[in-house]
DNA sequence: TATAATAATAGTAATCATTACTGATAAGGA
DNA sequence: TCCTTATCAGTAATGATTACTATTATTATA
């Protein structure tokens, strides 16, 4: 993969920050740096980076893919009236029903739904 | 709501089927018995009936929408390689993270990501 | 049972996130 | 410096899902 402005710009701006921006919300972050970065760029970078592990993707139900700058093993829960996702960092168990049935666990993705403590009330 | 035989036809393959179909899958399953039902039908229906919680929804990483008949709880392994879907029927433990910063937990997706037992050879 | 009110439908058009395409630009190795 | 080609900006296309509309069907009520 060849070096380029844009790649490390993105790189950076997820790394930064500790929410689960969409791309659209990486892009408008971008163009405040690079104002003629396009959106493809911004998806394409996404993608890449999250193939090669450097970068997360989080599948919500709000039908928009979500990324996550932090690799390490966790998951999230999501406020169902908000939408605010927030970052658990003692993961579940992994069943030991997958090792009996001779899958090979690569990477979870736990979402919890619920109603965070500011929707609670 | 209103009953509509549409409905109950698409609610019956559901609840009828193991695997974890698309609304495209699922439409074609139901022109076999009822050949003119549109598309537009099946994707409302599944919509009410997930909001309704008869069914679940499943959000992977193909960027389509699965459906569960099977509400009970229980998580899912998805092969990176063949795609299948797989139950989970032993959940994740919930993190006691979650009750100490004041979340309420109503639902929770688990998928672990991985080779099946066929694509790992 | 007939009637009226209105959910739900079939068919189709529109939406919207994401991906693909294209000619121009810029890494970076020789 | 020059050449190869990955990457880019800008834009068109894709594909899953949703919205719209005239028609049909359910169901409460007279």
């Amino acid at each position: 993969m060849r070096y380029s402005r844009q790649r490390e710009l993105i790189t950076e701006i997820i790394k930064g920050r500790k929410d689960h921006p969409t791309a659209d919300m990486i892009y408008g972050a971008a163009r405040e740096i690079e104002p003629n970065i396009s959106l493809g760029t911004v998806y394409r970078n996404l993608k890449m980076l999250a193939d090669d592990g450097v970068i997360i993707t989080l599948e919500t139900e709000d039908k928009r893919l979500h990324y996550d700058g932090d690799t390490s093993r966790h998951s999230h829960f999501i406020c169902s009236k908000c939408g605010k996702i927030i970052d658990l960092f003692k993961p579940a168990v992994v069943p030991e029903e997958l090792k009996d049935a001779g899958l090979t666990v690569t990477s979870e993705k736990c979402i919890y739904y619920g109603l965070c403590s500011g929707c609670n009330e």
